[in-house]
DNA sequence: GCTTGACCTTGACGTTGCGTAAAGGTGTAA
DNA sequence: TTACACCTTTACGCAACGTCAAGGTCAAGC
């Protein structure tokens, strides 16, 4: 079955220049065009748009979108099964929002006390998708989705002390690693208390701590550009530098340095 | 419990433009600002912008938000309530989705075969907005939310096919206004063919006619610009000929004339 | 008191993903 | 042939911010 511009939208549920667009940025061609110059889609481009459809709804920008879909191996089946569970990922978070607007319901009436931050639950996207980046798909795909969607959950429900006190903890992995970098030594004292302020700063997120995982975030924040000159600004070659201490540090854990 | 921007920003999940940006377009004003110029935010605005948040993930824009949480006549737990209703209406929505991947799932597993307009399901907003534009809100509060949210439901599972043919319905009812309200005479065979026409087209979309309903919506016609601009481009007066043609022909259905 | 870093302000430019309109060509039924 | 629905390309504009720059303020530490 072939399809034109108005007729693929109707189908579809999109605009005709939804369409064009999408030829015009190489997301959506179509299978030819006619001998007057008019887009004919097809089956595969029918498929390929519910697909684009799919990630577009899931919050994904269109030239992410492209690189994904236009991936000589992209796997249809695959991206599916990813769809399913992120759909029931944001029906959780639908949930919530459902769950918030009762519990602002009730105490509107009078029938509850509402703290503040309890006001914005489900609304906190942003954070998700800042903690996303941090983590990132590397992590997903070794230690599994689990960790980073309890991670998510659990940065959902921390209140606003704890959030803070969460970046001052950052700050405070900045501050010492730009000190211990300068002298050098990441097997030294400063190079191991930087390691585990991060790991202190990490049991704000993670719902377990594992050496593995905090030597593989590590090695991440020297392979990613954007961890790389996050931590380097503090002092040249700092991710690196962190990398190591955390290696050194998850490899032989110096108890005696900090009790436990 | 007073807020500076970042504050404010972290508790929500927005970010500090954001709050800026709200302030600047009369959105969301702080409270105060203090000695140096900082915007101080307080418990009316925490309340605001959550009320801010709903409407926006509930997706109006920014302007029609502002129109409606800055009327005097605001009522906050009436617009909870709606949320609500909204946020369980875009639950169903998803799960129109979720179904729909799975139903591809299947499909691309060979366990069923998958139509072309069975792949967009649950991705058709637009023209759900598209008909909520059409009916409006008079319609819902006059008789209820059944008949618009029936209607939807109904235009979601149109094909292809029977969808053009609902705009040929259109294009007719729109031709023969036009002729009809050349001759003046709402009451007339013309007028009445327009109404008639008017009706069936109605039918493509109600799921239960009803006189009252016909009438309403043609008076609406008449007080909404949007759609007096539309009819009148056929002919000046139109859509107030229109709605003559129909409260007369609910009113005294001639069967005589078109037979049932 | 000075320094430093976090946070604040305003102003401004840019981006993404289209919506809208104009000018002109094509297809098809009457 | 005519008229209307649909097609094309081009182009401007917009909403809702993201990002950056320049400069002021706050508060803790030295």
């Amino acid at each position: 079955m072939e399809y034109t511009v108005q007729k693929l939208a109707q189908l579809a549920g999109v605009s005709t220049r939804t369409l064009r667009y999408y030829d015009e940025i190489g997301l959506l061609e179509p299978a030819r065009k006619n001998s007057a110059g008019y887009r004919i889609y097809g089956g595969k481009e029918i498929d390929k748009l519910q697909q684009i459809l799919f990630y577009r709804e899931l919050g994904l920008d269109l030239d992410n979108i492209k690189n994904i879909v236009n991936d000589p191996a992209f796997d249809g089946p695959a991206a599916l099964r990813s769809h399913r569970k992120k759909l029931l990922e944001r029906r959780r978070q639908l949930d919530l929002l459902i769950n918030n607007v009762e519990t602002t319901i009730s105490a509107a009436e009078g029938e509850s006390k509402m703290a503040d931050n309890e006001k914005f639950e489900g609304f906190k996207q942003k954070l998700i998708d800042d903690n996303e980046q941090h983590y990132g798909k590397e992590i997903r795909e070794k230690y599994g989705d689990d960790t980073v969607d309890k991670s998510n959950a659990k940065m959902l429900n921390m209140s606003s002390e704890k959030y803070e006190e969460f970046r001052r903890l950052e700050q405070e992995v900045r501050d010492t690693l730009a000190e211990a970098c300068e002298m050098g030594d990441p097997a030294g004292e400063l190079g191991q208390k930087t390691a585990a302020l991060h790991k202190e700063w990490l049991s704000f997120t993670w719902p377990a701590y594992s050496k593995e995982a905090h030597a593989g975030l590590a090695q991440m924040y020297v392979d990613d550009e954007r961890f790389a000159a996050y931590y380097d600004k503090a002092c040249a070659g700092a991710a690196q530098f962190l990398r190591d201490a955390i290696v050194i540090y998850t490899a032989v854990e110096p108890d005696s340095v900090y009790g436990k």
